[in-house]
DNA sequence: AACCGCTTGTGAACGCAGGAACAAAGTCGC
DNA sequence: GCGACTTTGTTCCTGCGTTCACAAGCGGTT
């Protein structure tokens, strides 16, 4: 009768709910009963105390002074994320990198079904990719209707992005993954991640550099 | 002769700078000549405040009244990140995503610069994919030290992935990006960003499906 | 030359995530 | 059956990031 879940759970504790899910498949392949936050923590690099925290969003599902039961926490996990059931995507932008995506196993396995993949280049409909036909982009909002596809994923030219975002929007279509490099405008209701590939080797080159200032800088 | 600049620039910042970096870049390709705070802002997706805020960390460097001056603002942060200078870069994995990396043509602008592709798979060795040769894995430390790389990136699948991070830190890397779904271990002084693809669908799918869940949970 | 509008840069408050410390609770050993 | 140990779940606190709001400064105009 009480409802003393909150309904919201912070997004970055739901990013790390699908790290702990992955490790907990793991620990359950090698046979692992139970497994301690420590030992869940460390696999998963991140603090222990935070660990806890992010599964006590679940209600409590350990047990003092033994730790977690490995396939309960997982089953307990994966309800919570919605991975029983399968999710259709589609997939616009069928370059290098989009034929990678489309091609990738591990996301069949974690509940991600790629329901129709686009290309506006006559050169490569058709091209069967992951035991899939390429289509003419001019298909998308047919696909998405009758698949019900409520994720979209963008491996275009950034030129044609919000073009294709735009397109995908208005056809339901309410999450984005976006790998295009520019910053997509989308109406309300409408989620967006932005993966710059770029912007990563950025920040990692700036904090590589960065680290070597300090003893330049600070000559006392 | 004072230091007022702080020489620690927030994580966060640097990334939004990469992104205000390109959107300065498509602005300057167009012929403007000055922006405002509110135009890059909405632009580059974040909030007017808070891009003065990041710029701010650069030193003043625009006009009030005016704006920005779009040439300057660029230079200025290509500077600070190090864009001027190319970074030797290597990637060890080349399935179908190191590929599509190899072959991207986005870093090479941005100044990244891949000097060595690796796997392990004697079918791959050789073939030769952006204009770059294959070469066994064994080479990795010998090219390390030859190019002086210092940003890896792993694109190898999951069960190799800790094992090639341990050749590429012992071998002088010290900055790396990591596509494999694991969690690396790396000493200090390493500095490691995980991309982790089938992590940003569960929390897009999560979001989707919570955005339904209120109206259903909130009879009142 | 003085005024006015516009935009930057900065200071303060708010909210949130992360980390450490502590109490509750269950198990194992005696 | 009882005590001690282990581990969870929670609470407090500190720090960071973000946002709002205002003063300072520059250009254009009269």
């Amino acid at each position: 009768m009480i409802q003393p879940r909150p309904r919201t759970i912070p997004e970055a504790t739901v990013a790390r709910l699908a790290v702990y899910l992955r490790v907990l498949s793991t620990l359950a392949d090698g046979g692992r009963s139970t497994v301690s936050s420590g030992e869940l923590a460390t696999a998963a690099g991140v603090n222990p105390a935070g660990l806890r925290k992010d599964l006590s969003h679940l209600g409590p599902c350990g047990v003092r002074g033994v730790g977690y039961e490995v396939d309960t926490l997982r089953d307990r996990i994966g309800r919570v994320l919605g991975v029983e059931r399968s999710r259709p995507c589609v997939l616009v932008g069928i370059g290098n990198l989009g034929s990678a995506l489309a091609d990738y196993a591990g996301f069949g396995s974690r509940g991600f079904e790629f329901v129709g993949l686009f290309d506006a280049s006559p050169a490569r409909i058709g091209q069967r990719i992951g035991g899939q036909a390429v289509r003419p982009i001019d298909e998308l909002e047919a696909v998405v209707t009758a698949t019900q596809a409520s994720i979209g994923v963008i491996t275009t030219p950034g030129a044609v992005a919000q073009a294709v975002c735009d397109r995908l929007a208005a056809a339901g279509v309410r999450s984005i993954l976006n790998f295009a490099p520019v910053t997509l405008a989308t109406p309300d209701g409408v989620d967006v991640r932005k993966v710059d590939l770029s912007v990563e080797l950025q920040v990692l080159a700036f904090l590589g550099q960065q680290r070597l200032a300090p003893a330049i800088g600070e000559p006392a």
